[in-house]
RNA sequence: GGCGCUAUAGCCAAGUGGUAAGGCACGAGUCUGCAAAACUCUGAUCCCCGGUUCAAAUCCGGGUGGCGCCUCCA
């Protein structure tokens, strides 16, 4: 079956067909790890492992490398920025390698949490100065840099065109630019490749141009050459990306080897809470512990993601969270039932609905309407394993371990006394002291639930 | 100042020319001693104005609103 991706480059939705037809290599940009991450930032992430879980659907295999950035990359000391390492490191009085060291192992629990499969190759930016370096000695090499005194430049005018992917164009930058710019640069879509380190930069490598530490862009050309090559088949990010970081990306590539590294770039959007983006003034900056504490698995904000396409922004609202919550039960309850059931089904029936969902998921990731798909088969009033094999199957692709129950969690003892007692006033047609029990369980953080097997409570 | 995205039921959202997927909530019902859970049923003509067309949420023009980016934040 065909295979659909939005490809920023072109601003089209183009059919997929790698390079290698075996293998599919992608490069994915990944966190800095200066905090911990956010919901919003674990988007990104999501989609990454969406893109891996519908290309091994399609039979691929896959070869995909992503970086963690654990170097700062302020420019000089005369830019605005803050070295988002060192600005941590200061805060928590740790030097930035251990914040670094930390906040990466944080990442990758993380993403273990929400099922995200690893890339083959997770890549930190400081174990590759050497590439780096490399990679800059063959630009300055090709003729496309200029340097100051402290810094090395690439010189975007010297390309046929600087601005692919966001439509930018120089002339206009200028014009509308409300930001000081480096009087250092000659083009104001210029930027920095290498860096001279300032006496008290901690994290520095000695190198051709003295004690330096790498451009921002730099680490993902770098390490994307090392594992991929100059030529790949995806290249992904958040939508952020697309106006600088992958610019010059591509910019980069082109002084080192004349092309542009990826065919296909794709840009997952922002989660957005109540409307407008997230921010910490606004006390709406999640993470997937403050999920934890109000009640909801890592899985939820999984399938919370499913609702929507990666191409347009989510807004995470309460009351959607708790929809897939209740959601994300209910199909675990409709794959048991299936799982259970006795029936038998025409091969044709599962052929149809594999079929749906295939495309679905083939057409740009299109989750929404998979998932709608998923309902189809969950709803199907015959109860046969064939559909719950079939849903095993989907849920390759979903991550959602639909089969797997939840984790009962330990009940407290003085628990299980109220609920014995409540037992035997039930026994005894008690119903009062039933629900009067029932009540104090409930002001203890339970629920009771009546079923034919006897009582079963569940964390409030 | 520039670039880009977006406006569909209470909420999250599919759908890009032929009379609106799906999930959640609400309401009704089945079940239950009563609840809860589960299951069934139920809801919108698609921001506004104008145009193209036999036909538009879907194309075009003009408004209005929301959001993002232009400093390394996915």
């Amino acid at each position: 079956m065909k295979l659909h991706f939005f490809n920023t480059l072109t601003r089209e939705k183009e059919e997929f067909i790698p390079i290698d037809s075996k293998e599919v290599r992608i490069y994915s940009c990944g966190p800095t790890v200066y905090y911990f991450a956010h919901i919003g930032n674990l988007r990104a992430y999501l989609f990454m492992d969406n893109l891996r879980r519908v290309l091994e659907y399609n039979g691929y295999k896959l070869k995909h490398v992503m970086n963690i950035t654990d170097v700062g990359h302020l420019v000089s000391d005369a830019d605005e920025g803050e070295d988002k390492m060192l600005k941590a490191a200061k805060r928590e009085n740790k030097d930035p390698f251990q914040i670094a060291e930390f906040y990466m192992n944080a990442f990758l629990k993380d993403i273990d949490k929400l099922n995200i499969q690893r890339p083959e190759i997770i890549a930190r930016a400081t174990e590759h100065i050497d590439i780096m370096e490399e990679y800059v000695k063959k630009i300055i090499e090709n003729g496309y840099t200029y340097q100051s005194e402290d810094t090395i430049y690439f010189d975007t005018s010297k390309l046929d065109k600087y601005g692919v992917l966001s439509n930018r164009n120089i002339e206009e930058q200028k014009a509308g630019a409300r930001v000081e710019f480096d009087e250092n640069k000659k083009n104001i879509s210029d930027f920095a490749l290498w860096i001279k380190a300032p006496e008290n930069h901690i994290m520095k490598w000695d190198s051709f141009f003295g004690k330096c530490y790498p451009g921002w862009h730099l680490e993902c050309s770098a390490m994307g050459y090392k594992y991929l090559g100059d030529h790949f088949d995806i290249h992904t990010g958040g939508i952020d990306h697309i106006p600088i970081h992958h610019e010059n990306e591509i910019a980069q590539s082109k002084g080192f080897s004349g092309k542009i590294p990826a065919n296909y770039w794709m840009h997952v959007d922002f989660l957005t809470v109540d409307g407008g983006k997230m921010s910490k003034s606004l006390n709406n900056l999640y993470t997937l512990s403050d999920l934890k504490e109000k009640g909801y698995d890592p899985l939820v904000y999984r399938m919370f993601n499913f609702g929507s396409n990666y191409r347009n922004k989510i807004n995470f609202t309460w009351e959607a969270m708790n929809a897939a919550k209740v959601a994300l039960a209910r199909l675990k309850e409709g794959y048991k039932k299936h799982n259970e059931g006795i029936e038998d089904v025409e091969d044709s029936i599962i052929n149809e609905y594999e079929e749906k969902f295939h495309e679905a998921i083939n057409d740009d990731l299109n989750m929404p309407v998979a998932m709608s798909v998923v309902w189809d088969v969950i709803k199907n009033p015959i109860k046969s394993k064939k559909f719950a094999k079939l849903l095993l199957k989907f849920d390759t692709v979903l991550g959602l371990e639909i089969d797997k129950e939840n984790e009962k969690e330990e009940i407290p003892d003085e628990i299980k006394e109220l609920l014995e007692k409540r037992k035997v006033a039930r026994e005894n047609k008690d119903w009062n002291l039933s629900d009067t029990l029932r009540d104090e369980i409930k002001e203890k953080g339970y629920i009771v639930k009546d079923s034919k097997d006897g009582m079963q409570v569940e964390k409030l």
